[in-house]
DNA sequence: TATAATATAGTCAATAATGGTCAAAGTCAA
DNA sequence: TTGACTTTGACCATTATTGACTATATTATA
């Protein structure tokens, strides 16, 4: 479709994805750039608007001497409980309702009672220790993004 | 994956390490520099970001004449390391410490693969979302009351 | 035995080699 | 014309590499 570098690009890494067996690339974000004669930020841009976890994609990637970046894509089933309830949690979550979501995904048997006891931990306000509304705000990032990592745990146990 | 010397070292050295018996390798700093065309120094910077004890390793060495250094990997008791872990977690905590020690239970088999993820998660720079110094004081406590929550948490429950 | 020479390893700070963030400026289609 | 998307670059953060200087142990020598 469209013309510029960010989609050339896009369609650069899923090629090279498709390509490999592993569903994994690596790549130096100065390379890449060079390759594409843009600026190494604009790969940054691209990973963060076309990669995305929502998208079914997992960005790892290191600085310093030999550093890289690593894509793969996950197998992310939207229909899952864990992954639904985690996109229907906002941007601020407070405790009482942050202890009903994994209480009832106790009850459901889609958690261990050690998970269970550990993401309770998590989402406690004396452990977060920050002032609200702060406080509010990391609970959601640390609940939604615990129940993405169990999603995936599972797609990558095989 | 790395194309760097320190990943190449580390590589070796848990190669050998596996392939010995004893779990214990034991080298010459100068000679193993030689090896991999570096210098000395860096064998030091290996080993302190790669096998320090919140790795799982024990190291030892001495100068002088016949000098060597001596990693050994120490396994954590079986039956109170989470607890243990937990109370020599300090104040702080960087994320590096943070994924050495839960890399370092998931060998051990203390966590199962999905509260690694999960672990994992809750200790990433981006999901605490918060500056420096506080992020890892927040860090701290969260793994620390993690491990203690998983210690407590009874025993699956059928 | 004292001392000097030699053979190791350790520390630390400077520098290099990466990737990340953010906001300003540019582009383009509705 | 406006708003979403893209492009750019200055500045930041993390990790790796190097080498000068330091510390310690062993061995040779006076």
């Amino acid at each position: 479709m469209a013309n510029n570098i960010s989609d050339v690009i896009e369609r650069y890494l899923k090629r090279i994805l498709q390509q490999s067996q592993s569903g994994m690339v690596e790549l130096q974000r100065g390379d890449l750039a060079e390759l594409f004669q843009c600026v190494p930020s604009q790969i940054n841009y691209v990973i963060s608007t076309r990669f995305s976890v929502d998208y079914g994609y997992v960005v790892e990637s290191k600085r310093g001497g030999g550093g890289y970046i690593r894509i793969r894509k996950v197998e992310l089933d939207p229909t899952t409980p864990l992954s639904r309830i985690a996109q229907s949690i906002g941007h601020t979550l407070s405790q009482r309702e942050a202890e009903a979501i994994v209480e009832s995904l106790l009850r459901e048997n889609l958690l261990t009672r050690r998970e269970y006891s550990l993401l309770k931990t998590v989402v406690h306000r004396d452990v977060l220790g920050v002032d609200l509304p702060l406080r509010d705000e990391l609970r959601a990032r640390l609940l939604a993004q615990s129940l993405v990592a169990l999603t995936m745990a599972r797609a990558e146990d095989e």
